[in-house]
DNA sequence: CTTTGTACTAACAAAATTGTTTAACCAAAT
DNA sequence: ATTTGGTTAAACAATTTTGTTAGTACAAAG
């Protein structure tokens, strides 16, 4: 009742911000809870006042990108009456858009489920249920268009790596190509909007029925 | 002249097997010297009295790494006197057996340019040469076969990025979406099988000219 | 047989990092 | 005014992790 949870107590949310920030770019045992702190403008004596210890802080950021990239992975699938080709075209599109404007989130939570397997059960149960549904409709809606002859058949699981692996690898590696390909990635705007046109462009040639 | 070097002092060896697991497993600063230790079956002084610091160690490793990656990336290109098309074909298969044969590289050369990006920059101006030059030809190449209608005309970049995504990524987020996709990555060979035919298909549809 | 240098161990020291405590401040409620 | 409780700073303590030292063993060279 006396609390005010609109403002949060400022610090505590700038601590948390420092953290996201510092924990995506350095990770769990890179990022130090002094540099945080710092980051966040208190002492760091503040940093366990509210959050106890970094593993806990931790857990707050971690588990909110889980939730995040569980997401974004989502958003290939878009639920509409339109035909499924074009349905797919726009779940790539919403997709790319969607990991453009958190583009180190897909490195964060790899790296994290890579180094700390044993966490992460649950989330994992949660969201294997909602892809299960969704690519068996998915799979299912496929095999109807490829019956009808509107489009090549294809494994819908197949469909759905092909589409993450465009969409998400090019903001992965990106720190490693932009040096490499200078002269086309330093109009960093027009750089992923080729990209995504070249990734729609895949994934629509993908579902192109071949000539007989 | 009285070194042997043909066996380097085995311990030396085993230090260094350990650290490449450790730290290709958790990273710089998750890796801890005394785990290393304990892996190689030797006293955590020897370590140093080897390798002098945790650092001088960890440079060891990721320098021979990120050579292999820059053969990796290169490995989609081959020079032969087989059309275009049937050379790329090649070189995507023989690019996702290389990256196969060192499944968790990819990940561990990105995780260290994203975190220490100040590092490698002669790495960079190294292999950016060679990409250049390559990247050069097979675009004259391309504008070639496309003048010449045997197929579709695309930007050489694009072309490098699509297929690097699709052969790349699937290793990256194994450890995501096996769980997701239990029935079809349980029996994980014929998964990498399917796998590299899908990448090879998806290109090989990309370069087909479109019919008018 | 002594010297010399490398490989090695165990204990120790130093540094870095996390976590705690004490006490002060301030606003609101009693 | 006084108490109460959340917030803060500064100093300190504990732990973890890295790095060093002093000394032993042993093999090869002189």
């Amino acid at each position: 009742m006396d609390k005010i949870d609109s403002a949060k107590s400022d610090t505590e949310q700038r601590i948390l911000q420092a953290a996201e920030e510092e924990f995506l770019q350095k990770g769990l045992e890179g990022a130090r809870t002094t540099t945080i702190a710092e980051r966040a403008g208190v002492t760091h004596a503040m940093l366990h006042y509210y959050f106890r210890t970094k593993g806990m802080l931790f857990e707050r950021i971690i588990s909110e990108k889980m939730q995040q990239v569980g997401n974004i992975m989502l958003t290939v699938f878009v639920s509409d009456d339109r035909p499924l080709i074009d349905r797919i075209k726009l779940g790539v599109e919403q997709h790319f858009d969607f990991i453009a404007a958190h583009p180190d989130l897909p490195r964060f939570v790899i790296q994290e489920i890579y180094t700390h397997p044993e966490r992460h059960e649950m989330m994992r149960s949660q969201i294997s249920g909602i892809v299960d549904r969704l690519l068996g409709d998915l799979q299912r809606q496929i095999d109807r268009s490829a019956a009808a002859g509107d489009m090549a058949w294809v494994d819908a699981r197949m469909l759905f790596l092909d589409i993450i692996s465009l969409n998400i690898f090019s903001f992965i590696c990106f720190p490693i190509i932009k040096p490499l390909l200078g002269e086309l990635t330093a109009d960093e705007k027009g750089f992923l909007e080729k990209r995504k046109a070249e990734n729609v462009a895949v994934i629509m040639k993908r579902l192109k029925r071949t000539e007989a």
